[in-house]
DNA sequence: CGTTTAATTGAGGAAAGTCAAGTGAAGTGG
DNA sequence: CCACTTCACTTGACTTTCCTCAATTAAACG
């Protein structure tokens, strides 16, 4: 029930703009970077796992033997800060690749958050056709400038000062991936639960709560339920985000 | 007198860990990605360009025509959030890559926080190097990858609750930066001001202040200058850094 | 339908932000 | 070389927000 399965599956999908696009073609599209030809290339040498919910698919420092593309569903990257408490990195939906190594070794750990689906691709295998698919190479390079913006936008929401501007860029940030996945926008689908929130955008669990509480109050937003949010006042949402006070607004 | 200069210069040069090194070879290591052959061959594409301290090397949203190539000096990618306040996104060092676009446009501007000599590369010529030069482009892999861990870090940074875990952070951040260059690094050298500090790790800059006051007053850093600071307590420091409270130390 | 997990809400206290004034250093020009 | 201007940084007082801890309520699961 994730996500929109494609019509034939043929293999490991990259899904991202090109960063260098000439800016005569088609602007701020996602493009499938993948041939059918690569993809079915890739596809000989993946192989399709599954993970349950709230399955560890990796950890931090385990040797890095694969990378993953995923078909369906939602994993999020955290890591283990130099204390106790974790900072979730990122959250990884359908199309991105994740497992990048860092001195062969993961960087981060990956945890299923919804029921996933997932090409697994060894990295032996992969460098071996990187060494002769130049497009190949140039498409991860592209992702790879893809989830370094992602980043960027991440250290903005972490940035902000208070936790109603947080809450707001992180469901911007949402709405806009899920437009890129070519899913319906009048909704926002949070598949993630609360404290996931709460720790990607560098909040306490509670300061979330209440930040959704502010929010609807005002009339900005609609909590459906814990999983569906709408936004009523895209007026105040979209300008607000950042450090505005929104109690000016009453 | 920013940094050292290499006895000769051969041409770009990208400086990091390949991600996906056998666990057998040298580990930690940063190394030279390009050979001397690429870099000559890529000299011959780039131009070398110089900035006074304090200019601006590119602005967001300009067209992206060229990469950058750190040769000496710092910089300092930053972007207009949403609202009105700035966020700086990362300081640029020697060997560092700048310039990576997004839909044929500068993601992020750019300003020179010491005096810059930096490879100017037309990215029309990179993109036709690519296509001839698989290895090329899987260095620059290596550094996206290397740059992304980067952006983790920031993301860790920015994520702390206290000002003072927060800058502990960040010197720390800065330290192995200079150990990766083959720096001293009996001294952190603070290239930035302040209020470039404040802005990167996400605190005013009175905050930013009194961390450093906490810190020196407690005997675990010392601040020769505003520019040059020296650990004294490293045992406080290192393990410290997240989130433990400082004041339980004393 | 009861049990477990997720989310909300409340109260108190600590930390950081803002604004503004004061101090120190660096750089300029006479 | 020294006085002056300017800019960077520090410090103080006050306000606000968020975190922590704990108690409830609501929803999911078997």
């Amino acid at each position: 029930m994730a996500n929109a399965s494609p019509r034939s599956v043929h293999g490991p999908s990259i899904l991202a703009p090109d960063p260098w696009a000439p800016r005569t073609s088609a602007q701020g599209k996602v493009h499938q970077l993948l041939s059918d030809e690569e993809r079915a290339r890739l596809a000989v040498i993946a192989s399709i796992v599954r993970f349950k919910k709230g399955a560890e698919i990796y950890r931090e420092g385990e040797p890095a033997d694969a990378v993953f593309n995923i078909i369906s569903g939602v994993a999020k990257a955290y890591t283990h800060g130099p204390g106790k408490d974790e900072l979730i990195g990122a959250f990884l939906f359908h199309h991105d690749l994740f497992g990048l190594a860092q001195e062969g070794r993961y960087a981060s750990s990956v945890k299923a958050v919804t029921p996933i689906t997932a090409y697994r691709i060894p990295i032996a295998a992969l460098r071996k056709r990187f060494s002769m698919d130049a497009a190949l190479e140039f498409h991860v390079i592209a992702k790879l400038c893809h989830e370094l913006r992602q980043a960027q936008r991440h250290a903005f929401v972490l940035a902000s000062k208070h936790t109603v501007s947080k809450l707001i860029l992180f469901l911007q940030m949402l709405e806009h991936l899920q437009a890129d996945r070519n899913e319906p926008t009048n909704e926002i689908y949070l598949p993630m639960d609360r404290s996931d929130i709460s720790e990607y955008v560098g909040a306490s669990l509670s300061a979330i709560s209440r930040a959704f509480r502010t929010l609807s109050a005002k009339g900005i937003l609609k909590v459906r339920n814990r999983r569906h949010v709408k936004i009523i006042d895209r007026a105040a949402f979209e300008p607000i985000s950042h450090d505005v006070r929104l109690e000016e607004q009453c």
